[in-house]
DNA sequence: TGTATTCATGAATTAAGGTTCACTATGGCA
DNA sequence: TGCCATAGTGAACCTTAATTCATGAATACA
């Protein structure tokens, strides 16, 4: 029993090293390498072997991305659950989510923008759907409290998330190289202009500092 | 030299049908049937045809994709130009371009979200761009007159096409079907809170009335 | 009418990478 | 030690459209 475990840990670490190395070579240089045969090399195993984990590359890199956005989306619920204003944990979302995504750029370039595989472009759209829902929860707490304009969450929730995603396009991508300062005054940027979209009142302040390094 | 001219017309003319069939084809479900032997038969054409009109089927569908977008970029800049306060031309190109894409819904939703191959996505990339230019340009005559807040006018147009392209997308999914009042409020939303983002004061009206049916 | 040029045809070819599978290696177990 | 189940291997196979090209038809012009 105890060797059959060191055995089923094998496996699982194989089905790990895969991933880590379909998510390196995205991260490295996007969806053109993303080919079965070179990410068995990268992982060490044969090409074939992929296939003992994963059904299919859509299957594979559809586990890669579910497995970033996880984190990604994470992060954003956690800060969306954070005592506070709406309005701050609004502006703070946004922002941490773009300062992480510009410090990881390349794969972040690649998860939201790079040209790719209609498969991998159908897995985004669910990584997104489950960001605005996060975002979603957040402006019902907003309009309950009086925060934010009455207005339909889901509505307004997409309206947030495309705005910063749309927002981090150019930044991200692999011709622009903004240094960390210029990445957090993009971030700062788009945070308190996207979340400005729901404020019924004044615009709060745009320092997130507490919460940016998550 | 008036018989060149006839025989010039027709290869336009062969050249536009070939067009219009994949774009008709694209329309009708979208791009798993942008296939050049399936194009080439709805032009009424051979395979081999396509091919003395465009370079690869790459060209042919970031054709299709240029010219079915300049009409909408043309559209909005048409609504950006008009006169009027930079709040109502901004609320109104985001009220137009919403209405018109639920109204040809399967083609908007091609265009603007459905899963499709690299090339397309690249070309989208373009298309995308240049509606933000035309939002841009308002954002800096917003700013301008202190319409706006005083902000980077490239951010703020990439935050509010991305806000009403990302809210765009539910309402236009195959799956959905909002009738032509549900389409009309759903645009009301969105260009509402999307220009929102960049007033300095109070929300104008929401009720593009007269260009609405551009 | 003859001929050169251009255009159209669509079956055959190509390409590129995903996927399979017959075989080998490994490690647990009696 | 010998056997079995499970994991690993990678070259060969397949699939699916895009693309080509040898051939034929049509047109312009002398």
């Amino acid at each position: 029993m105890a060797i059959a475990a060191v055995r089923l840990n094998q496996l699982v670490e194989t089905k790990a090293r895969i991933l880590d190395a379909a998510r390196e070579a995205v991260a490295l240089s996007g969806w053109k390498d993303a080919q079965i045969a070179l990410i068995a090399a990268r992982a060490g195993v044969a090409t074939g072997s992929v296939y003992r984990y994963f059904d299919s590359k859509a299957d594979l890199y559809a586990q890669v991305l579910g497995l970033v956005s996880e984190r990604e989306v994470a992060v954003v619920a956690a800060i969306v659950e954070a005592e506070g204003s709406a309005s701050q944990c609004l502006v703070d979302a946004i922002y941490t989510f773009s300062v992480r995504a510009m410090r990881g750029r390349r794969l972040a370039y690649a998860l939201i923008a790079e040209p790719c595989e209609p498969e991998i472009d159908a897995a985004r759209l669910k990584y997104r759907a489950a960001l605005a829902d996060q975002i979603a929860r957040l402006v019902r707490r907003g309009i309950a409290n009086g925060e934010f304009v009455e207005i339909d969450a889901n509505v307004a929730a997409s309206c947030v998330t495309g705005a910063f995603m749309e927002a981090l396009v150019g930044p991200l991508a692999p011709e622009a190289a903004p240094d960390s300062d210029a990445a957090k005054a993009i971030a700062q940027s788009i945070a308190g202009l996207a979340a400005r979209m729901l404020f019924r009142h004044a615009t709060p302040e745009l320092t997130p500092v507490s919460r940016a390094s998550a």
